[in-house]
DNA sequence: GACGGCTATCTATAGCCGTG
DNA sequence: CACGGCTATAGATAGCCGTC
């Protein structure tokens, strides 16, 4: 149905009503196009990544499926979200400057990587929900280990460029986000970096260990014998 | 205002209507926690699954900015879903069986890590669109170079686990993802495991870089002081 | 500029069926 | 059991305002 309904917006382009009376509430279609006006962008990034994590903690909590989500944005700052089952699958490095993190920054042991700690700010660990997700689930800043039952934990991060105004290298330099040229984060978020090379190199680690074990283990073969693809 | 709307599912869950009709169409609400029933929950995964890359390639274009993610469904199976501006962030390796992968595997020179090529049948590579994205894209195998110009490549994998019955071990051991006991696939998929080692191994290093350009580098301080947190 | 909030819409999808 | 399709509805969000 959505394939083929034209939305009141392309039907009438026209803002204001009969009566006169100016209007240009509610929703309208946007075009899946890069969103010029810089403004905007921002802020459809911001809602939309939103929507993106919530769905992906849904998704988690629905299927019991593992799930973990990485946005750049075209600023170069980095925003992550996992959903294991209790802790957060990628761990990432902000950069927050010093005062703050050294002031906020109680370690917290539920967001990590594997047993880990991870230093971060009260207000970069989130609990994100379930069926209470569109209450004040944003609200509720975790405090305790006790509240934090079944629910889906994120890390939110930010690193820094040289230059502040990076807009100008909008449109990407092709490069991934993982090799951009100069992420450079503060002194003080050096140790989150750190963490993340271990967490990196456990990571590679694990997967050695799995090649060594589909080596040495037995083929499963046909479960499943047609994949599912991505437009599936 | 979705947050105090009371649906029609909860006023009335009669799924008749007044005259007599079975009714029962139409989206009801449902609540958001683990769905018992087996089928209905795959189902739900793989809709909703296939929603979130939807929206991750949305967000990709409407704001330049960069996404990964990454599923793995409660049997084991990975999807991964990554848009750089063209190429695939995340590089997921996957088990199909030797026959079809053999068969079936012409060389893609598009969804690759770093340049590297990936090996995966047409199947698993599919553009992911934009303004069009709710018509046939999905069905638009690629499988040119040329038609493909500013669109999201996905890659699609599965691994496969010693016991094809692993519903059992549903609801988590605890085990992220990436550190499941043995996620195993076949001999045929080993290059791929390899070259995942790869990748990560190239992202832990791209972060060894980015370490030691911090440590030389200057502090930008204080761009954006506040963090944008999880729950913006 | 970055948000928080509001509202009217636009979209994603839960529940069902029909197929293979 | 895995999907493709359909329909009606639940939920996400574009455009705007008011604040900071």
């Amino acid at each position: 149905m959505a394939k083929t309904k034209i939305p009141k917006s392309e039907i009438s382009d026209n803002n204001n009503t009969s009566d006169g009376k100016k209007r240009s509430k509610g929703r309208r279609r946007i075009e899946i196009k890069r969103i010029e006006e810089k403004n905007k962008r921002h802020v459809t990034f911001s809602k939309r990544k939103k929507g993106i994590f919530n769905k992906a903690a849904e998704l988690s909590v629905l299927s019991g499926a593992e799930i973990a989500t990485m946005v750049v944005s075209s600023n170069g700052k980095v925003f992550c979200f996992g959903t294991p089952n209790y802790d957060a699958v990628i761990n990432c490095y902000l950069g927050h400057h010093t005062a703050s993190l050294a002031a906020a920054g109680q370690p917290d042991h539920r967001a990590l990587l594997h047993g880990k700690t991870m230093r971060s700010s009260n207000k970069q660990v989130e609990n994100y929900v379930e069926a209470t997700r569109h209450l004040e689930a944003e609200k509720i800043s975790i405090k305790g280990e006790e509240n934090n039952n079944n629910i889906n934990l994120a890390i939110n991060n930010n690193n820094y460029y040289y230059n502040s105004d990076y807009e100008g290298r909008e449109g990407g330099c092709g490069y991934a986000w993982w090799e951009r040229p100069i992420p450079i984060g503060m002194m003080s978020s050096l140790e989150e970096l750190e963490e993340y090379k271990t967490a990196l190199y456990k990571l590679k680690h694990s997967v050695e260990v799995r090649t060594n074990q589909m080596i040495m283990g037995s083929a499963p073969s046909n479960y499943y014998s047609s994949l599912l693809v991505m437009g599936d």
